[in-house]
DNA sequence: TTTTGAGTTGTTCGA
DNA sequence: GTCGAACAACTCAAA
């Protein structure tokens, strides 16, 4: 009998720059491609929005790879168990798979290598989806960075791994009598109406995104990465957490457009800049133990967080009656993505003003998110709430009316997601609870019944969080230290 | 080992 | 309107 490699596919949903699917499609052995829905009580399951996503990106995938030879099996259960009996059923002799750098996974990926090998069936991992692997980059004392500039520093000092071409199609790689597991592209659950209507999934929208973003948007992504109401971000982030692109792909591209380009390669290094982000909160994933839960920085140990049910729906909902904070986490409800100087506005909101903790926020995001990720969503909230590394110091409180003003001038970005005040003139936009009652009447805003009065004092609140957050207030350790 | 310079995205206040 | 300082020290990374 001869052997069969089967690529076990996580977040890597794409044929070109997949280092496992390389390796197997150029082997000559057949190739059977499976994905597992992981059930293991230990791991974080996908949030909806990003349960979403992945339907359909295994949809776009299962056509792609049939198209080369390539069967794609869809599994659910404890990947520890079903990866070595979806092998040992196929008569596999070699599994392939991308690494993955969240502590807990990459014990389930021990687990299911040790399996295989028992079985006497190779097993091999290849660098997964970011520019450097964590062990790769360290400080000269050969430790592991903590602040952010360091870090990208050495990475830019490396040499990134060119993207391999996607495999080509092959008369002999299809298994016999193996029929990919039908997969129904299911567009009838009504919460998904509008997000779908938003988003092109797919390694091919990918890769026409960056192309785009290339061509049209990063020559301005300096400043316009900033303006919520304009086009002027990647908005790859839930390709790139699904594997649809390659971070090392999306670096080549943009490297390449630097040469021909140089007057624009400021602007993409600021883009590059952010890639290296994602990079470090990988690194940190790696580095440190269940980022979601365990601040990287024990700064706020002595904080009690306020628990209020009612303040976290009406910021959940985009109800708090400020009309940036709104905008955004309607803009989240509504297509899954949030645009990221927002999310920095909502999470110091909720965490600082509200005083709500950031896991509670985090939670929110990972449910809602398309791009909720292992590394970035806990990540940039630990950095947001200030207890992550390099993190944002506690006094750095965001004032929404004035981060409206600077960054949605017009008020565009708020017209468009709060509706009911998109006639309120540009003065009073940010703030409608400080607007003459004539603006307001002519405007047809009744404040507390077609739009909330704000949920705290913005001022009062941003004190007591500078007091609560240094350590001076009058609960926990700084009170009782001796004199 | 010690020293030194630096540290994603802000706001407010007073001169 | 513009500018620097204060907000808090502390830790990191490299020399």
């Amino acid at each position: 009998m001869n052997g069969l490699t089967l690529v076990w596919l996580r977040n890597d949903l794409r044929l070109s720059d997949n280092p496992a699917l390389h390796s197997a499609c150029s082997g000559r052995d057949p190739v059977v491609a499976v994905y597992v829905i992981e059930t293991d009580r230990a791991q974080r399951h996908a949030g909806a929005a990003a349960a979403w996503w992945l339907g359909k990106s295994l949809c776009s995938l299962s056509e792609q790879l049939r198209r080369i030879g390539v069967s794609l099996l869809v599994e659910e259960g404890p990947a520890g168990r079903v990866v070595p009996e979806t092998a040992k059923r196929l008569g596999a002799s070699s599994v392939v798979w991308n690494r993955r750098y969240e502590p807990g996974q990459r014990e389930v990926d021990s687990a299911v290598k040790a399996a295989l090998k028992a079985r006497d069936i190779a097993a091999t991992s290849f660098p997964g989806n970011v520019l450097a692997e964590p062990w790769t980059v360290k400080t000269g004392g050969g430790t592991p960075f903590k602040v952010f500039s360091a870090f990208a520093r050495a990475v830019r000092e490396k040499e990134i791994d060119a993207p391999l071409p996607a495999p080509r199609a092959s008369k002999n790689r299809a298994a016999s009598n193996i029929e990919p597991t039908p997969l129904a592209d299911d567009t009838s659950a009504v919460w998904t109406q509008k997000i779908d209507a938003f988003w092109d999934i797919g390694e091919a929208a990918a890769r026409k995104r960056l192309t785009h973003f290339l061509d049209e948007i990063v020559a301005d992504y300096p400043k316009g990465r900033d303006i919520p109401g304009v086009d002027g971000t990647s908005m790859l982030s839930p390709h790139l957490r699904f594997g649809e692109i390659s971070a090392r792909q999306i670096w080549h591209a943009a490297t390449a457009i630097t040469h021909e380009k140089p007057a624009i390669a400021s602007a993409i290094d600021k883009f590059l800049g952010e890639i290296i982000w994602r990079d470090f909160n990988n690194h940190l994933l790696y580095h440190n133990e269940d980022i979601s839960t365990v601040p990287m920085r024990p700064v706020f140990d002595h904080v009690r967080w306020r628990k209020d049910d009612d303040a976290l729906h009406a910021w959940q909902r985009g109800e708090t009656g400020i009309p940036i904070v709104d905008a955004g986490m309607r803009q989240l409800w509504e297509t899954g993505w949030m645009h990221n100087r927002v999310r920095m506005l909502v999470a110091s909101f909720l965490v600082k003003n509200l005083m709500i903790d950031w896991r509670v926020g985090e939670e929110w995001f990972w449910d809602t998110l398309v791009d909720a990720d292992d590394a970035n969503n806990p990540g940039n909230w630990q950095w947001v709430a200030g207890c992550g590394m390099d993190a944002a110091p506690y006094f750095r409180i965001f004032n929404p009316v004035l981060q409206g003003q600077k960054f949605d001038t017009e008020g565009d970005y708020v017209r468009q997601w709060v509706p009911e005040i998109a006639a309120l003139p540009e003065r009073w936009i940010h703030r409608p609870w400080e607007a003459p009652r004539d603006v307001l009447s002519s405007a047809g805003v009744s404040l507390g019944k077609t739009y909330p009065r704000p949920l705290v004092d913005l001022k009062a609140s941003q004190a007591r969080a500078k007091e609560v957050l240094s350590g001076r207030d009058n609960h926990g350790v700084s009170a009782a230290r001796p004199s």
